[in-house]
DNA sequence: AAATGATTTAACCAAATAGTTAATTTAAAT
DNA sequence: ATTTAAATTAACTATTTGGTTAAATCATTT
């Protein structure tokens, strides 16, 4: 394990990554910021500006690594059955290393939803290619007729929503067992895969 | 329609509920709910003490309705194809006419997983209703062998995620168009109902 | 080592905001 | 009508907090 000396600026966005994070760019301090990256708080706006850039610089770093993966597993998927594997596969191996991820970019949106205009720009997804995958093998009649885009939102809802519920979930399901939990995630690749396809394909074994 | 007069305490509960639900108790303003109730500030804090207080009220008049109506489909469902149904279809009914509630309530969980302790002893919700009624159609051999709690979460997961994702969904899937936003959400009860019974049913149609 | 520019800090400022107080108005009781 | 208590308001206070400034320190160049 390498030793890295992060800079300055490093520190800067790790602490303000972990505060945002957290607290919401309404709920995080400047000052917490300072002090989680160990550093005075006029840094943080010499380097930075304001707490808005601030906050900018670090949605964009959360939110297009997000929107690489997927992009990147939709545009390489030779058909359905691989698209489905490898796109919940990738998303949750992701969502389990930052599992607060998905409830700070909602959130964000929902907030100020103008701010992702332009990240959704620079990332480009496509979405007509689940469509294409879905309708050629609907053609050789082993789908059923399911709309597509729903099926999109339900594949990234399965994976995305126990992330986001997590408290609620551990609260009402598991009796407060972080560990039962934890199992609980486990199990969640193998399960959406055979649920989903379980659910799309005719005579799924 | 009776024109109901509005006590003081109820105009400041509505106009609490409208902000905070919008912009969370970070990003709420206690003089932006006087505004909104017409009221001066003072009244407030006579009424409810402190902000926090004030919060903690919202919070539970806001929370008790969704564990309610999720608890009275569980009780009352005889089997699983009623529960399916009921749980969806009244589900996505106050869903359409509470959409920001669910992102509410899991972003002040996020922030503080304490406060519910209370909301969810006093909501008498029973989780094994469904593994229950899972069980006896499993032994039946019409259901597949899925888990019975990674199913409760498919379901919930399914009907919340559309409305936590709103700002995203539109932007990426529905080229920011609102009226096909909602169209997809008019067909969702439906497109729910039958892509889980497709997904746990044997031979299902 | 002197000079120069970049980085860092402590002290401060101004605006925003939750909460208080004391006076005023309204409503109810006698 | 007078008294009393509740409801409401305007003005104020204390604190928090994003942001600024000017001085100090560190690093680099000459």
């Amino acid at each position: 394990m390498v030793k890295k000396i992060e800079s300055t600026e490093e520190k800067i966005i790790t602490s303000a990554k972990s505060v945002f994070i957290r607290k919401g760019i309404d709920g995080a301090r400047m000052q917490e910021i300072a002090d989680e990256a160990g550093i005075n708080k006029s840094l943080l706006h010499y380097y930075f500006r304001s707490k808005d850039k601030l906050f900018d610089r670090v949605f964009s770093e959360s939110f297009l690594p997000v929107a690489k993966t997927i992009s990147r597993v939709f545009e390489s998927s030779p058909d359905i059955n691989t698209l489905i594997e490898g796109f919940v596969t990738n998303y949750i191996i992701l969502l389990r290393k930052n599992p607060h991820l998905p409830h700070f970019i909602l959130h964000e949106l929902n907030r100020n939803p103008e701010r992702i205009v332009e990240q959704i720009q620079s990332s480009n997804f496509n979405k007509t290619r689940i469509v294409e995958l879905l309708s050629n093998d609907a053609d050789a009649n082993k789908l059923k007729a399911f709309d597509p885009i729903h099926i999109v939102v339900n594949i990234i809802a399965l994976c995305v929503f126990p992330f986001v519920a997590q408290p609620i979930l551990q609260g009402f399901l598991f009796n407060d067992n972080e560990a039962d939990f934890q199992k609980f995630i486990n199990e969640r690749t193998q399960h959406i895969i055979a649920f989903v396809k379980s659910a799309i394909f005719i005579n799924h074994s």
